[in-house]
DNA sequence: CTGAAAGCGCTTACAG
DNA sequence: CTGAAAGCGCTTACAG
């Protein structure tokens, strides 16, 4: 496996490496047949110029890093996909890490980004979503910005990123519950995701502001706290069938925890949406095609794949802080009709 | 963002660049005394090396490409699952690539990976798997593989890869056209992805084999020609409605077909397995929470994203030869009962 | 145990 | 339009 080099490139066309380097980057002025002369044997080597040594001097590796729980996750999924295509066009590559949540493991894909000199690091879940952080995963993040720009999503800890993108849960949620209130129903309940996360705790927030707005009723009994996967969804609807009382309509922390909950309800003999309702949130994919189809809040996937990544370009400029907002929308469909 | 250079600790530890060297990478002796000076100096500026600089040098950069069709896809999803978690072990980044099965997408992620001097690239689907693909597709990756060690799995085209990681379909396929004849079923269709695509045209070489091994029954409108998703099957299981008789079990050509065919059978009123049975491919994930969950084959992720990696580590010895079989394996759940 | 020096493969002022 | 040379930040023989 030798590799030719610009040298030998340039030792066969009697020219120096510059003028390779020329006509490789299309920089600088190159005579037109000498130009055809490098081009010629760089094909007949087919010659590949290394990026290490030009990311070297230039200190840009057209590589960006993405650190997030589990690309299997639907929600990180089409975040990934979106942000992938825009990458591409701007011909960057990304190095995908999925953590597990795993601080430790965080920590590790952190420090090997920097390492490979990345442009950029865009940091999803995990440490910056948990409410009872200790502090020393922040101040790790604080020193790696000082290096390398981090974007995160949702990020609790704005001193730890160079720009957060903000997605509107409140506003969503305030629709998802004010369509339940306007189709007539009363009784809520909820799935929330594990105790200490931030997407649950400012979700039960949420949840209870406006139902408590829109004169619905909730108890105890029909909070239950769980987690973020299918699995979550059938153990926080056991939990809720072991209630005394059962609500009209369950909502869920999000989409796949909705299935685990159709599910569940369905091996006892509860259909939705006839028998009772259910919501999710987030509006992946599979929101659509699963039997029922869901209810649900949709995320902006296709606006915020964009602006994560250009939040690397455009940094400063289009920024004025570094918090950038991005909508969210209802969607009806068949689980709560 | 200036960065702190293996010089800048060197200087201020009163030692040579080779010293500091020495203590980070653990190689070499250093006097106790010394090191513990160096590692002081190197934690006071949290100085990461930079592994563009040593990769240029050791002609290794510990990140390896993946180009795949999609990520969403679950087949895919989970061997490049498998592959990163032993990649994680080994100390290896990974550079994803989704194509689309796009090949001049694959072209351009083709080239930039071996810019970027990855140690290894495995590539799955698209060109490897077109049965009319035009020569210089090959060509190119014969060309690439004298670089970057190629490994892919269900290739057709062996001279296009370093290594090419084979599922034993033929077995999985079979054991499950068995199992529908034990259980007494006799008229079965089959939903096929595209033409011209290898795991169409394997499996419909395997389907009319074994259907005639077993005496089952079929006929060319139970066969019918679709995709590989989920409104694949949709659309799928549409033309086969169509057809003047049904058959008793809807094979499928993968999982993730079959949800789409049940998703469609439903809306008809065809209940899934009471009705009509199904039977999917390669036991993703949601086989096992889709309602009803799917009887389907699976192929060993854990040993192929296991395999995909360890061969480029062990190239030569471990295996004789390009080609390597993994097992598959009969799942029988509700949707064929 | 330690350091000077060469080299990895590029790119870009700079001088001509 | 062209080339010599320095430099990007490391690592490793080699000599001491």
């Amino acid at each position: 496996m030798t590799k030719v080099t610009i040298y030998d490139i340039a030792r066969e066309a009697n020219v120096s490496t510059a003028m390779v380097s020329r006509v490789i980057n299309g920089s600088g002025p190159v005579k037109q047949e000498k130009r055809e002369k490098i081009l010629e044997i760089i094909n007949k080597y087919g010659y590949v110029p290394n990026a290490l040594a030009r990311s070297l001097f230039k200190k840009e590796t057209k590589m960006l890093g993405i650190i997030l729980p589990d690309i299997s996750n639907s929600f990180f999924l089409q975040i990934y996909q979106e942000a992938e295509k825009r990458a591409l066009e701007l011909g960057y590559n990304i190095i995908l890490c999925n953590s597990l949540s795993d601080y430790s493991l965080e920590s590790i894909f952190l420090k090997s980004l920097v390492e490979k000199q990345v442009d950029g690091i865009i940091f999803l879940g995990g440490r910056v979503n948990d409410c009872n952080l200790k502090h020393r995963y922040i101040e790790e993040m604080e020193e790696i910005k000082k290096k390398v720009p981090i974007v995160t999503i949702n990020n609790i800890y704005d001193e730890a990123s160079t720009i957060n993108i903000v997605t509107d849960e409140e506003k969503g949620f305030k629709d998802l519950i004010k369509f339940i209130a306007e189709k007539g129903y009363k009784k809520v309940g909820m799935i929330l995701g594990k105790k200490g996360i931030s997407s649950t705790e400012t979700k039960k927030e949420y949840f209870e502001k406006y139902i408590g707005k829109f004169n619905l009723e909730t108890n105890d009994e029909w909070i239950v706290y769980s987690g973020f996967s299918i699995n979550a969804g059938i153990k926080g609807a056991e939990k809720l069938l072991s209630s005394k009382t059962l609500p009209e309509v369950i909502m869920c922390i999000n989409d796949v925890v909705a299935m685990g909950v159709i599910r569940r309800l369905h091996q006892v003999g509860l259909k939705v949406p006839d028998d009772i309702k259910v919501t999710g949130f987030d509006d992946i994919e599979l929101a659509k095609i699963f039997i029922p189809s869901l209810t649900t809040v949709s995320q902006n996937y296709k606006e915020i794949g964009k602006i994560v990544i250009n939040a690397f370009i455009n940094r400063n400029e289009l920024y004025s802080n570094n918090k950038i907002i991005v909508e969210t929308k209802l969607i009806c469909r068949e689980s709560c009709n």
